[in-house]
RNA sequence: GGCCCCAUCGUCUAGUCAGGUCCAGGACACCAGGUUUUCAUCCUGGGAACAGGGGUUCGAAUCCCCUUGGGGUCACCA
């Protein structure tokens, strides 16, 4: 993260998202971009917060980005920090702090005659709007505000007469060049006077894009597809403003694996999917206010907050989706691979080649090989390339990365265990784990008391434990004297004795005893291997299961034969 | 709906710009078999695409046109 400025070619990019919410991963991918463009040339990479829109901008969570973006393993010449102050030669970075440098070129817009004072109202435009939507025409400023003479404008927009300025397109084609699309023309008419300054005395997005652009000396910019249109907007700006056009290239959206958009909302369309298939009316018991849940409901359009959404989401047992760069964390993918996978969706080094680092893509990153088309996002795959990654590490690596996201998303699974016990568990679940969270969602059982651990009668519990002849309840049984006076309870020792009974009491079928014993332990049919699991539980709390185990299935037989 | 852009296995993609080496390669997913004390991992094998139709050419996944399909956009949001 140190200052490059001093050693810059001359390219510039840079990254400028508004501040609403956590960093999407399209935004991930968009920066990562930006961010190889750059380092691959020696250049700069400048971040900017978008807060030109009053209403959208809360101070909290305009900086949650950087923190993601640092998490990625990218590193940024200029722009805001954490603490709020920043850095570099262009700043400020929040563009709500830049007002008088808009004003200044604003005020020479308005000087030259290309821009103009409007004062329609947000009704009069609401109905022109409407009109041709119900029209099926496309909408265009009508330049009705252009029927004000200029020295009128002029006197009312000094007398304080609310109005927005707005832009005076020439009337002509736009050629964009465009380095990922190719060239496009916009006939004449495409785009109509727009707005630059609204009325509260903020720019709009067009306008401090294109000052800012310029001023920060951005080169090259690689932004969504969604402005590939606005592109026109600003290269007219540029003109009009004397600003040199930097090279454009616009990436395509990242669509879920059904094709539509991926967005944040889909946390919420999940939740309310499982709402409606559980068939409730009421908020379940301790998830959220029931007149939170009522309002939400009752809107179809309404988001719940994102606390909220997560209690209602594990009160009703649904996985939210992934789709800002702290959700992907929080389920354990590793920074490297998620960057790796992101570039993958949207760019390939053009052989077979699919695993990277960043280094690697700074390298090799260029505009030509970007896909143009939207990509849908496969977790699936993520999840391989995960896998790949962690099974490559050493185990002292994994340790130390699983234990630190034990730490952040799961201290209480943490303050159960021994560091004995924690040691084993990820031994034991190092080249199994496609996430780092598995170990803590797979995993309950270990920190669950002896006493509140129970044994439901699953298909596959009933069959090891009550089918067949002998039963494996009755092998446990069998079994739990021998386990219980064992001299060491290490996984070695167990394993050698398990064996032994094995050879002797199940024809040498370790698999008839071994379920019986992870059922045991666990109350399930899942978890790590069984000496593993023995081991790392020590014999009381196994014996003390086991017990508790062998009682709980008596009954259950008993009422079953009454 | 107007305007703009795009189109290779289910998915991400290589090959397209400079037409032949492509009856189209890789990865994930899927299917079958194997290893395994559960789950997972792991090993082996398999099916799977040039959207459709016209051209141009000795020759087209590659160039052109049309159709179809997909995406973007049409705010005092960015």
């Amino acid at each position: 993260m140190k200052n490059q400025t001093t050693t810059n070619t001359g390219t510039g990019t840079r990254f400028a998202p508004s501040p609403s919410g956590d960093l999407h991963v399209g935004g991930a991918r968009t920066a990562l971009f930006c961010w190889a463009f750059a380092r691959g040339r020696q250049g700069r990479f400048v971040l900017r917060i978008e807060d030109t829109d009053r209403k959208r901008s809360s101070g909290a969570a305009a900086l949650g980005f950087l923190e993601d973006l640092d998490w990625l393993g990218m590193s940024w010449d200029e722009g805001p920090e954490l603490d709020g102050s920043t850095r570099g030669e262009h700043g400020p970075y929040f563009q709500s702090q830049r007002l008088e440098l808009y004003q200044k070129h604003l005020a020479d817009l308005l000087d030259r005659d290309l821009a103009y004072h409007a004062f329609d109202t947000a009704e009069e435009l609401d109905d022109k709007r409407r009109a041709a939507r119900a029209a099926k025409q496309p909408y265009r400023y009508d330049r009705a505000g252009l029927e004000v003479p200029r020295d009128e404008r002029i006197a009312r927009a000094e007398a304080g007469e609310p109005h927005v300025v707005r832009f005076r397109t020439p009337d002509r084609p736009v050629v964009i060049t465009d380095a990922v699309l190719g060239e496009a023309t916009l006939p004449e008419g495409e785009v109509d006077d727009f707005v630059i300054r609204k009325a509260d005395g903020y720019p709009t997005y067009h306008f401090a894009v294109v000052v800012d652009d310029a001023l920060m000396e951005c080169t090259h910019v690689l932004r969504a597809q969604e402005h590939f249109n606005n592109t026109a907007k600003h290269l007219l700006l540029q003109e009009a403003l004397g600003f040199p056009h930097p090279v454009y290239g616009h990436l395509s959206l990242i669509m879920n694996p059904d094709g539509s958009k991926m967005s944040k909302r889909d946390k919420d369309k999940a939740v309310r999917a499982a709402v409606k298939q559980a068939g409730i009316e009421a908020p379940p018991e301790g998830s959220i206010a029931p007149e939170v849940f009522n309002a939400w409901i009752a809107d179809k359009k309404a988001q719940l907050e994102n606390t909220d959404l997560v209690r209602l989401a594990e009160a009703l047992d649904v996985e939210l989706p992934e789709i800002n760069v702290k959700d992907f964390r929080r389920s354990g993918y590793l920074p490297e691979v998620l960057c790796n996978f992101l570039a993958l969706n949207g760019w390939s080094p053009g052989n077979d080649l699919e695993k990277f680092d960043n280094a690697f893509l700074a390298e090799h990153f260029d505009l030509s090989r970007v896909q143009k088309t939207p990509a849908r996002f496969d977790r699936d795959k993520l999840r391989a390339f995960n896998l790949d990654a962690i099974q490559s590490m050493t185990p002292r690596e994994f340790r130390d990365k699983v234990h630190a996201h034990g730490e952040q998303f799961h201290p209480e699974f943490l303050n159960r265990l021994s560091d004995e016990q924690f040691d084993m568990l990820a031994e034991a679940s190092r080249e199994r784990s496609k996430t780092l969270d598995e170990l803590y969602q797979g995993n309950r059982w270990l920190v669950v008391e002896d006493g509140d651990l129970s044994w439901p009668i699953s298909k596959g519990v009933r069959k090891a434990m009550l089918k067949g002849e002998p039963r494996g309840l009755d092998l446990l049984e069998q079994l739990l004297p021998t386990l219980a006076g064992l001299e060491a309870f290490t996984a070695v020792a167990l394993e050698g004795t398990i064996t032994a009974w094995a050879d002797e009491h199940c024809e040498g079928n370790l698999g008839k005893i071994a379920q019986p014993l992870r059922i045991a332990a666990t109350g399930g049919t899942v978890s790590p291997p069984v000496f593993d699991t023995l081991a790392m539980l020590g014999r009381e709390s196994f014996v003390a299961r086991a017990n508790g185990c062998i009682r709980a299935l008596h009954e259950h037989a008993a009422t079953m034969n009454t």
